[in-house]
DNA sequence: GTGAAAGCGCTAACAA
DNA sequence: TTGTTAGCGCTTTCAC
């Protein structure tokens, strides 16, 4: 161990904790400078062949791996990017991860996962302890937050990709598309298949944006292309997004709007389950009920009658907030992007 | 901006790239030391209550967040945790990743997520990656890795969790459960049942050490109970996991076997496409055909047929890998701890 | 209870 | 192509 430059005498003790393997040690061991080893590393086309080589055999030999907060410190950039989301252990969500991972992970980002739990005050809280990492880029899902989330986001300097939802102001990007269009295609779609009394199930003490947003929808367009007909929206409980809340949101409705023709649930998860207990009850879908999801699950294509639902963009969320970040940090571009990545209808047997 | 112990003269340009507020501007704005605003912030107990309230107040006046690159690297502690599992998408691994922020994220400690795509170079790869981050902890899915991989996890003198299988000879913590043992008892269970014919569909030419486990299990224990029988085994294709696959994979059943009794699947996602191919094609489960599932998904239970499955404990291993990991990074313990979460058996209608 | 000095392991800027 | 110097923003150690 050489260190010529720093005071290492006798005098003090010193505090290398860390057992660990150096860009000095390395740098000894093939007899180089620090900064020699360092570029071999990072820019290994400015260095001689021989060198190169050398430099090369000693970090295999001496097993080093950089420490990357030091190179995050020195160089002002720690190639993580931090994700929040409402919950990982939701499809849709651990979908956008997957495609904001594969298109960061191959340029050498590695991701920060967050889970919000659907509370802002906890995001809040996610985002000032994630700005604490210094990422290059955030992504966070939804654009509702609170003021300090949003002040802290806005002043953080950090790239910042809003998604899977539609706003007309922005923090900085976003990659989502209109959740309420979406809604009102369905009602437009119940419409013109002639249905009269459609109802909603949801989460509604949830604090879902995106399931908010598509009741809202739903409840205005029915005022427009019904009217006189009541607005009909139904709980599906305290269960969150399950299969059991989805046919207890059948039970509900049946109980409570006896004449609903056409129930639009604001998950498939919740479809699946109204379907199932649907076919329990020996009632006919669509016959005697049409029932449509949203968010296209693969199961729901595969149902014995086959769901009628919105197909929305989990995976493409996350890729192009991933390219539209990785603009931004490798300065491509200096511009917010907002991109909105639309939903299709898709129309199966259910409605 | 004062830095009194620093070269700032009139001589050489500064670094400061960034332009964030650090500790030194709070502990100048305040009229303290840089080390009275740490403390403030890690051991507020050993400030006077007035600095206390001072430095708070100028804390929040500057909108300081402590940079933790900087923190990891003077401490020697990221306070991050990484986390490779084969894919993030999987509801199963989703489910082990939430277990797993639920119990780290309380105390403090971030998520770096990996995905290897079933694929052990790529492992290995981000294994590297991550090993430089300085993790306090690692868990990884699975006790299967390259020789390289082993070596850098067992060197790194970083606590590491496998999860998700079960071995002899773990690394280090091992939080998981036989996938063995439980093919086996699904076996027994058809075997006590009276079935005669089983046959094991999975997704075979894949790199899931699990699956591999279970159908080889599977191979052993019909080799015992059934003398004389031959050991079907069907491809699920290359589809991945997926319920088209397992529609796929009745198909091919019936086709290469048709004697078959009793379809054992890898997954109860190519359990519920079975069942629903079985369905689309008048096949009558079990009385014709028994099949069973393997990880009990919450829609499993709600099929027409509700599926014969192993339960396993998704959650529960990333709660406990979380647990076992504080023990280790709170030096609580030093001791490698191997948790068997074993699985139960959820019989039902489907054989 | 508070502060000064030193240094964590790396990179940027500059010089040779 | 390579080396030197200074410093990233924090914590540790030690002194007062």
């Amino acid at each position: 161990m050489n260190r010529p430059l720093k005071g290492r005498g006798a005098d003090k003790v010193t505090r290398r904790s860390t057992n660990s393997v150096t860009l000095d040690d390395v740098a000894a061991h093939a007899g180089v400078s620090p900064q020699t080893v360092s570029r071999v590393i990072r820019m290994p086309d400015l260095v001689s062949p021989s060198t190169l080589e050398t430099v090369q055999r000693s970090i295999a030999e001496t097993g080093y791996v950089p420490n990357l907060a030091a190179s995050n410190l020195a160089s002002n950039r720690s190639m993580t990017v931090a994700a929040l989301v409402p919950a990982v252990s939701y499809s849709v969500f651990a979908d956008t991860i997957h495609g904001l991972d594969a298109v960061l992970s191959p340029k050498g980002y590695h991701l920060f996962i967050g889970s919000t739990e659907y509370d802002r005050e906890r995001e809040e809280g996610l985002i000032r302890a994630f700005l604490g990492r210094r990422p290059d880029g955030i992504v966070v899902v939804g654009t509702e937050h609170t003021p300090a989330a949003r002040a802290l986001l806005k002043g953080s300097n950090v790239p910042v990709v809003e998604t899977w939802n539609w706003t007309e102001d922005p923090i900085d990007s976003l990659v989502g598309f209109s959740n309420r269009d979406a809604s009102a295609a369905l009602v437009d779609f119940a419409h013109e298949r002639g249905y009269r009394h459609p109802a909603f199930g949801g989460w509604l003490t949830g604090r879902d944006s995106r399931a908010y947003e598509r009741r809202i929808a739903f409840e205005q367009r029915v005022a427009e292309l019904f009217p006189g007909e009541s607005i009909r929206v139904v709980d599906a409980g305290t269960q969150g997004i399950s299969i059991e809340a989805g046919r207890a949101l059948l039970e509900r409705t049946l109980h409570e709007y006896p004449e609903t023709d056409v129930l639009m649930c604001a998950s498939d998860i919740f479809a699946t389950g109204a379907l199932l207990e649907a076919e329990s009850r020996g009632i006919d879908v669509p016959g005697q009920l049409a029932i449509c999801g949203f968010g296209d699950f693969e199961l729901s294509r595969h149902l014995s009658t086959p769901l009628t639902t919105v197909t929305t963009p989990n995976l493409e969320i996350g890729r192009r907030a991933g390219e539209v970040l990785l603009q931004r940090m490798l300065g491509e571009s200096s511009e917010p992007t907002t991109l909105d990545l639309s939903f299709q209808l898709a129309a199966r047997d259910s409605a």
